[in-house]
DNA sequence: TTAAAAATACGGTAAATACCGTATTTACAA
DNA sequence: TTGTAAATACGGTATTTACCGTATTTTTAA
């Protein structure tokens, strides 16, 4: 019997893993929480064989909570379960050690599978990986690294940034903060150094990906 | 008995409004489809009384389908369900006529008074709407026509869009997709032309708020 | 209080962009 | 087949950026 623990925050779809899962004798969901803070809880008080962790989760998100499992040396297994495929963070979640990544899109026999496939050991990513060396750990950076970038730019920095996502150009945002222009172009220089683009695509695409805007 | 069409391209979030909806004897799910298209071919050949329909689906997407319901006086109340509550979006089907709004951190519970509600006549939406005014139908129009603008750039144009957000250059894009550069610079104003932006920073925002990235 | 970080601002320059127009070839639909 | 849209490309120019540096004032933290 392999326990699972259904972990998300919408009820209706933790409703479907857990029936869409009742249809096999071998797995038994033996609760479900809406939130990582929950999900931890319960597995430091209980013997869990696989997780299901949704990514989008108030409190503690499915991503932090996977860490914290992992680092912790819980046994329970890891399936990462999302609405998106964002290809960085399927390869940052491969490196910190899931054992599982699925879209919500997913169907239960597909799910089914990969639970006892994880649990024999085995991890079961919807997505390939043929690329093997370099790149795969640069990516992987991508989104750990941008948050720490996100809390080392000022206050005024952001604002100049969010000027800028909204397409003012240097001479417009001045007027709209009450800075000289060239006080813009200084901000969006030091916002390039930072974030490591060369443009204000590069900017913006920051802005768009990290939720600033 | 009210019977109800499930449409959700998430067979699992599928599963769990149909088991949810189980519980209650005077609903009855008729049916599960999985995007726009197969729900509206459902609808003209059976009767239903509810349509519970998702936003983001494949083929002919939540918001599109709702209109064609509305459209052609079938008879077919609609409840849309959406993981974002995006505002704009809210407002403009709210006007739009659909007939009820909820989210899909909902509970079975809500979910069940709600299609009973709708039943009834009433509307159910979760969000308020106390600002009446003006700024409303501005709003509105722009989910709307972002969509019809998007349908309105060619192949070549959406690419050239999606290299831009990359943050290249038109020397870059030109090079990558085999183009003059100049090229490059004529697709760029046209798309500005079209998406009504005069630089990179609004394309670019369209860009992410289209999903077209 | 003193050093560091943040916010401000300017000068100069090469590169890139935005915007105007025109024009040819290709492809597709009426 | 014939016209329309799409994709291609170029010329010219004003504006804006990107990037280099320096420098002052203000704020914050040590």
């Amino acid at each position: 019997m392999i326990k699972v623990l259904v972990a998300d925050d919408h009820p209706l779809m933790a409703q479907g893993i857990k029936n869409s899962l009742a249809t096999t004798a071998e797995i038994q969901v033996v609760a479900i929480v809406s939130n990582g803070k929950e999900a931890i809880d319960f597995l430091e008080q209980n013997k869990v064989d696989v997780i299901l962790l949704d990514i989008e989760m108030p409190e503690i998100n499915g991503i932090d909570c996977a860490k914290y499992i992992l680092k912790h040396n819980i046994s329970t297994k890891v399936i990462m379960l999302s609405m998106y495929q964002e290809k960085s963070i399927v390869k940052m979640l491969y490196d910190v050690g899931v054992n599982g990544y699925l879209l919500k899109t997913t169907t239960s026999s597909v799910l089914i599978d990969a639970i006892i496939e994880v649990q024999k050991g085995d991890k079961i990513f919807e997505q390939n990986f043929t690329d093997s060396t370099s790149s795969q750990s640069k990516i992987l950076n991508t989104a750990n690294q941008n948050q720490k970038i996100v809390k080392e730019l000022s206050k005024r920095e952001i604002e100049v940034l969010k000027e800028l996502s909204k397409g003012f150009t240097n001479k417009e945002i001045g007027e709209n903060l009450c800075i000289s222009p060239r006080t813009v172009d200084t901000h969006r220089t030091n916002l390039m150094k930072k974030i490591n683009v060369h443009n204000v695509a590069g900017l913006i695409r920051f802005t768009y990906e990290m939720g600033l805007y």
